[in-house]
DNA sequence: ATGCCTGCAAAATATTTGCATGTAA
DNA sequence: TTACATGCAAATATTTTGCAGGCAT
């Protein structure tokens, strides 16, 4: 690396940092870079691709492949969802809380639904020998043209 | 190709042959294999690899790229619908009808829920500019250990 | 200082496309 | 026979992994 002057510890992101670190992750260049983008509007839905867009836009020095493991991290430290819609692209929620999500096929946009207002009736019982993690529903939207 | 005596028009497959026509695909080997696999039990859920494995096991012999094709062609003829949970692997289901489905993520195995017992109340309308094609609803289960 | 963890190059996996060739009319 | 559609090899797209090396302790 040619000049890693950076200091990483001068508190940037609020809760961001601690958050990292509960998860056991370490406040890295790359993880503050993609967290900075992530977490800093509302809510967010992103591809790796996208992300990996934006941060070298944002002039961060990062690999695709680095965007996607730490999409995953942070998946699995309960930062972010992953939303599957698309079979070709996988795309990762910030938002946490219960819900559901519109997707718009022909323009791969995808909103979120809040969750509280929407009610399921009439699902049967999970079949023997498994139970229900999850209910998603996604709404399937097209343009009108 | 070696030995093409294969006669097409034997009349195999009931309405199938007859579907296939309409749609405007000719009556190949290929897509008749495919087809007599998809459409005589009852329903299913396929993928292009395991089709494929079927295929080959039953003698057939044609290309992954060709079950890929296939299959698509068939769900734009409106014989298949694809369904969207693994972000993996694309499925493949014969039942047209409306309804749901259980995946169990642990086993990729995924299963129907008949459609019409399922009632969802509480959805926003469609953003301004877009229709509702479709709403789906997964149930994500995992498998009690 | 040092050992765990990170980040990326390279590999693996999944899917699509261009074109030589077979097939229905 | 002949034009058009088909089926597959090769290309592309997406995601995962193994390991050299950086970082927190």
């Amino acid at each position: 690396m040619r000049s890693t002057n950076t200091k990483i510890s001068s508190a940037p992101k609020g809760g961001f940092l601690a958050k990292l670190r509960a998860a056991g992750l370490r406040p890295t260049r790359q993880r503050l870079a993609l967290g900075k983008l992530l977490f800093a509007p509302g809510d967010r839905h992103v591809t790796a691709e996208g992300l990996h867009g934006e941060a070298t836009r944002a002039g961060a020095k990062l690999s695709l492949a680095t965007v996607y493991n730490t999409l995953h991290q942070f998946t699995s430290a309960g930062l972010l969802r992953q939303v599957i819609v698309d079979g070709e692209k996988t795309y990762f929620d910030t938002n946490m809380g219960d819900h559901h999500h519109f997707y718009v096929e022909d323009q791969a946009l995808l909103m979120d639904i809040p969750g509280d207002t929407v009610r399921i009736d009439g699902l049967p019982k999970a079949p023997a020998g498994t139970e229900i993690e999850r209910v998603e529903v996604v709404v399937r939207l097209k343009s009108r043209n």
